[in-house]
DNA sequence: TTCCTTGCAAAACTTTTGCATTAAA
DNA sequence: TTTAATGCAAAAGTTTTGCAAGGAA
């Protein structure tokens, strides 16, 4: 892992900070977790952070992994996704964006917002409100 | 189950016509998942499925329930929607539809395509086209 | 007979949990 | 010192698979 990144990348002492910002406690699994996956906006599941993970040489348990997991996506850091019902996506961008998923390799691309335009949508039924806009564009192969 | 219903609800009859020209062999167990699932338009689970058919005296394995919903799944039958990461839920509508999901009572529901317009969408990728839209609209409960 | 389908149990996978140990404040 | 986090293994939940038995063509 970087220690010197772009501005703008999170390397392991700006997650650090962030961990602590959003009032969680930074302990060495999870700025390791946070530095992997906050580097870049990505898509990874559980098991390729682990994975990630223990091939750079850190002691980390697959228990540990999927709390830190949760408790980022609790604390807005990170955003699960669900596009295939295999497993669980997480997307280190958690500014509001849509996807494209090519369900044939996997592939997983975000989709800025200003590329959509809704011109119109649906009221939400009686006592409810919209939380948010889950799009995925389905992908398939040209022939 | 019903053997008379409303024009338009596929009855076992009904279902046991559907299945063959799908090319689907329209045993037992299938005409009766067939019967439950498309009497109408509604989001089942695999267990959701289970109960209703024990409970209606009928007997059929998990195996075969699962191998069945995959199997129709496959014939375009139904569809199957990846909404939360628990567990699939099977759509009997499988003309293009959106839906609202309420995270908090896990309601689906159906939103019609002429609810939502589309003023501006990306271009797909280089090598590939759009194979279709999977839209959700999260609702969170009014306070 | 031949092929397909079913049921059961077991396996495979992903994710969560219990609990003793360890690290952080 | 006191609280919270970690690791391990086991459990839990969903879905798939192997295989023998049963049913349709």
């Amino acid at each position: 892992m970087e220690l010197t990144g772009p501005p703008g990348a999170a390397g392991t002492n700006g997650c650090e900070r962030r961990l602590t910002e959003c009032g969680v406690r930074p302990t060495a699994q999870r700025v390791r977790i946070a530095a992997l996956l906050l580097s870049a906006p990505q898509h990874l599941s559980a098991e390729q952070i682990i994975a990630q993970l223990r091939s750079a040489g850190a002691r980390v348990s697959k228990a540990t992994v999927y709390n830190t997991l949760n408790l980022f996506a609790a604390h807005g850091l990170i955003r699960q996704l669900s596009v295939d019902g295999a497993r669980a996506w997480f997307d280190s961008n958690v500014e509001p964006h849509y996807h494209f998923h090519d369900a044939e390799t996997g592939a997983l691309i975000d989709v800025p917002v200003p590329a959509v335009e809704f011109s119109r949508l649906p009221p939400p039924p009686p006592g409810t409100e919209v939380a948010g806009i889950d799009l995925v564009i389905r992908l398939r192969r040209k022939m």
